[in-house]
DNA sequence: ATAAATATTGTTCACGTGTGCATACCTTGT
DNA sequence: ACAAGGTATGCACACGTGAACAATATTTAT
């Protein structure tokens, strides 16, 4: 039914083990015999079995891209950017294998490393530490991303969240702004904490004090966003400007805002993050920060893939290899929905 | 280093096949040396060999998700839906492995039965026939969302665009509107087809002549969604209401209204497709069809896995087993962003 | 022309698992 | 006590591939 190389080694008058080699280029065949070969494995479409190459190989083939979760929290846009940045990359060298952490319920065994050559792990929240600790007991080379490695031994490409945010912040705070709101992302997310931060010390460069009030819990999708400004629209002494921790929720907030019988920016200004493909689009356009999924997302594959090449190669001098540690700014986009005041 | 069924055995003295069926749970082996050995292999932390597992039964675990394109045409929202959706079902049983068609480049020869125990195609356009073709003639079972599967023999389900847009502009209509544009999607998608024939049908069912000028070709995407409808206000006769193929476009295309200094909907109307995560957050809240994707995604990986047991348990009677057809009713979403007129 | 070196091909085994068949043990009925 | 039947386990092989080593063919150097 299937053809495998001892079929076309019978056919070709030859050993299994001189197709095995013609077809993996090996220098040690005839250029004559290798054509011969390769042209007879085309014509009766040949395809390796994999799980047999595998066997021998100690490959997969396979490499995990693990998100912490895929229900609430994730942004479609930010999901699909990432998969679709990975996925340029590896190509057809390897499969791509979507993962949601929070589906393994703390029992990692089944993650061997004769089931992932290597995994991307687009993290969310520390709590994914337990499993890339079991990939790395495992040898299996991992690739953290969004957040930073601090010990762990593992290939680390992040944005500096903070930094954005701070940036973002104090643009607010130099249009006149000083009662600046935060809508924060889904708790216990790094990046949640990386842009509350970056918030709160734009704040107190600037001498305001931050005011408990007008920080309000969300969890990164559009309903959480609306629900957090209308709770901040109660508030006696409204914001003028509110930074929403993502675009997905700052798009609620202009909805409640509108709601509310108010405009963007000339009541109330509103600034995301992520610069997601919507946010040129809304009306007022969004000023946010551009963050450079794509571009985290390609580089953390293209490192992965590093990583496997070298591990192949490794001996047992190089087995301490050395990780690589990437940062990408993350960039101040502004457009129309944050307004210039005098403070009265 | 990695245990294997044959350390364990060693260790329990007992002989590997015993170990392989003990972990398989086969009725052969005595109650007490099976839990006996299930709890050996689970301190020993074992972790089966999916290699050499598949090597004998035949099977890789993994399952294909594959779309026509991770670029253009493909908006985020769905694919994020799509993925989440099939993952939920699936969950542990197998690897979901994402691929883009448009890599292959017409060679499918790597796509072996060996290498996927089963495929969902999401297909947006009948070129990946000769994909499915292919994979049928491997004989890897097939699910195809989205579009009819017509003499393909694979499982099918698909949501009635065709019907679901003809509801929604004979809603339009009925709302007084004669002036009625269409944004199609990106050129040559099934959807892109279907939900223009919708179109057309509910034009034609209340004597309204189609005019091409009130036709804009789209790609699915926000900006094409803004360069179609300024083009439309560039006619001297406007349109009195739209119809943007997807919800993403419908962005663009209020954007661009709101930027000629003119209001939704009481300048011009608009109305979408999908209703994505964003729709019921715009100003105006968007009226649009209910696509049912995430419905869509989880009954195509329930059947893909019911098509995977049929095959597992299939004898030569039941080879030619019958497919299934499934269609899910998309259903009208009535917002805000169509208003009614008395036609002059 | 012949030994040495090189290029090319073949033999055999291993990877880890599951299964058909053989075997040993245990129960039951007589 | 012994055959018959069931229950529980082991043996040997197969899956398809790649690699170490052996073997043969070809070229080069003297």
């Amino acid at each position: 039914m299937t053809v495998t190389i001892k079929d076309i080694a019978r056919l070709a008058n030859v050993s299994h083990t001189t197709v095995s080699r013609a077809l993996n280029n090996s220098p040690l065949i005839n250029d004559k015999t290798k054509n011969r070969i390769k042209q007879m494995a085309d014509k009766l479409n040949y395809t390796p079995n994999v799980n047999a190459k595998g066997l021998v190989t100690l490959r997969s083939y396979n490499i995990g891209l693990f998100f912490s979760t895929l229900n609430t929290g994730t942004s479609a846009n930010f999901f699909y950017d990432v998969v679709r940045g990975v996925n340029m990359v590896i190509k057809d060298q390897y499969n791509l294998v979507v993962k949601s952490i929070d589906e393994f319920e703390s029992n990692y065994n089944r993650i061997s490393s004769r089931q992932y050559d290597g995994i991307i792990v687009m993290s969310q929240t520390r709590s994914d530490r337990a499993l890339i600790e079991h990939a790395i007991s495992v040898g299996i080379p991992v690739v953290l991303l969004n957040r930073a490695a601090g010990d762990l031994h593992v290939g680390n490409i992040l944005s500096d969240d903070l930094k954005g945010a701070y940036q973002l912040v104090d643009y607010i705070i130099r249009n006149g702004h000083r009662r600046v709101a935060i809508v924060e992302g889904r708790e216990g997310f790094q990046s949640t904490i990386q842009r509350k931060n970056g918030y709160l010390e734009a704040l107190k460069d600037h001498g305001i004090e931050p005011n408990p009030k007008l920080c309000i819990q969300g969890k990164y999708d559009v309903g959480s966003g609306y629900e957090a400004m209308r709770q901040l629209l109660k508030e006696e002494l409204r914001p003028t400007a509110v930074f929403c921790s993502n675009d997905d929720m700052a798009v609620g907030a202009i909805k409640a805002i509108i709601e509310a019988d108010l405009q963007v920016p000339e009541d109330i200004s509103i600034a995301g993050f992520d610069d997601n493909v919507f946010a040129a689009y809304l009306s007022p356009e969004l000023t946010t920060v551009k963050r450079p999924i794509d571009q985290i997302s390609r580089e953390g594959a293209a490192m992965i893939m590093r990583m496997i090449d070298l591990k192949l190669k490794a001996t047992q001098e190089h087995a301490m290899s050395s990780v690589e540690h990437i940062t990408i700014e993350s960039v101040l986009v502004i457009r129309k929905s944050v307004s210039t005041i005098t403070p009265a």
